[in-house]
RNA sequence: GGAGGGAUACCCAAGCGGCCAAAGGGACCAGACUGUAAAUCUGGCGCAUUUAUGCUUCGAAGGUUCGAAUCCUUCUCCCUCCA
């Protein structure tokens, strides 16, 4: 299937939203001038270390940058750095990040390449694996790479200077990593790389490498961190700010409705294709749109309508569980509403806990035996529950 | 190699023989207020029990003592300065 290649203009007003960097300008411009006029597509390289479990929102503004690119026709490479993996890009880390091993090299890069599909489109999207050509290198030609970078300019690096500075030890290798990211696209020779905006300085590498070795350097293009629901920090599984792109609709629905405002206005330029004015928009109606529009691209409009109205009705429980427990807060704590009885006690005695919407109270409240009821903790969906004691 | 400083609950951090289940802050949870946001206020935040009591905690193991997070011994791990 071949798409037709729209003018620059047109190109460039669509992969400059939610873009934090696009440099050179007037390179990248002359190129989707000549990709539209001879209808040929610009090839495109996104690098991802094969180092998250799973995908998040977070990963997700990267992936759309490259599913536009994919939508205006170009070929689009996703590299898995399998090879790179072996070192570790310490980007924004204060110190070494430990090397991964093979096997969990091979499961993480299955989660990707089984969740990014999600957005790509498959028929149009080219994996690739770095180890195809770094693993071949020799030592010799090492040298020749290492000798085109310089220890100055490497040192410019926020997090090499950071640690330069303080005595904190940079083992050689670690430096090495641009470079070999920027060798990728010496093999690769795209017309174009994306990354997140912390990955500038290795993008920029790649430029300069390629140039080096006598190739048209490749343009940058980074765009924004995603800030994670904690409204502070980059979104990351490990901090556990995350919307994860397999979670259920409800559950996304919900991560995304509690996000802070501010939060949530900074979402729409990287994960949509509105930007609301906050001064005209009501937030808690643009935030609503905003959760389902997200929904949406994971599960679907019909879910996503669905989780809506749900939402918007009260959150009503929708399944049956069963439990042998007749004391409410036994009931609780075997649930995971509580952490532990004297905790489950608390938050009855606080008032948080309703049994039929109707609030209990009592700590030692004992339900008789077959009893049917919905039971909601603090802010938590409700759960319908059902005991059966003997 | 030499000198010194530290390890306290999820994180930071006080305590330095009994009044310590351990100050304060952050995070987190519940309530009020709200928009299921923010801000603010209130309560909670080791475990168990119908709440007052018991049990287990202050890097690890021993010891002194009526009594230890606090004193002593050994061990483990961190950090700073000098060479």
């Amino acid at each position: 299937m071949n798409i037709r290649i729209p003018p620059a203009d047109e190109q460039l007003a669509i992969l400059e939203r939610g873009t934090v960097d696009l440099h050179p300008k007037e390179e990248l411009k002359k190129r989707l001038a000549e990709s539209h006029e001879h209808q040929k597509p610009l090839r495109i390289k996104t690098g991802f270390d094969p180092t998250a479990p799973d995908l998040h929102l977070g990963h997700t503004v990267l992936i759309e940058k490259m599913a536009q690119f994919q939508r205006l026709g170009h070929e689009v490479t996703f590299l898995i750095g399998d090879y790179t993996a072996l070192i570790g890009d310490p980007t924004g880390r204060n110190a070494m990040r430990p090397p991964l091993s093979e096997e969990q090299i091979q499961v993480n890069a299955k989660t990707y390449t089984d969740q990014v599909f999600k957005i790509l489109d498959r028929d149009r999207t080219i994996i690739e694996w770095n180890s195809k050509w770094l693993g071949k290198l020799s030592f010799q030609e090492v040298i020749k790479l290492a000798a085109r970078y310089n220890v100055a300019r490497m040192l410019e690096r926020r997090d090499f200077k950071d640690r330069f500075e303080s005595n904190t030890q940079i083992a050689i290798h670690e430096l090495l990593y641009p470079l070999m990211q920027a060798y990728d696209s010496v093999a690769l020779v795209p017309d174009v790389e994306l990354g997140g905006h912390d990955q500038i300085f290795n993008l920029n590498a790649g430029r300069h490498i390629m140039e080096q070795y006598g190739q048209r350097p490749q343009c940058v293009l980074t765009v924004g961190l995603l800030v994670g629901l904690d409204g502070r920090d980059k979104m990351s599984k490990s901090k556990g700010n995350h919307v994860g792109i397999t979670e259920p609709a409800e559950v996304m629905y919900e991560k995304i409705l509690n996000l802070p405002d501010e939060t949530m206005w900074t979402w729409f330029p990287l994960l949509t294709d509105r930007s609301p004015d906050p001064a005209s928009t009501p937030a808690l109606e643009a935030k609503k749109a905003l959760a389902q529009t997200l929904v949406a691209r994971f599960h679907g409009e019909a879910a996503a309508a669905e989780v809506r109205a749900w939402s918007e009705a009260g959150r009503p429980a929708k399944n049956d569980e069963r439990t042998k427990n007749t004391k409410l807060a036994a009931i609780m704590v075997e649930l995971q509403l509580a952490g532990s009885m004297n905790e489950a006690r608390q938050k009855i005695k606080q008032g948080g806990v309703h049994v039929d919407e109707q609030r209990v109270t009592d700590i030692a409240f004992t339900f008789p035996s077959g009893a049917a009821f919905e039971l909601r903790v603090g802010k938590a969906k409700p759960r319908r529950l059902k005991v059966e004691a003997e």
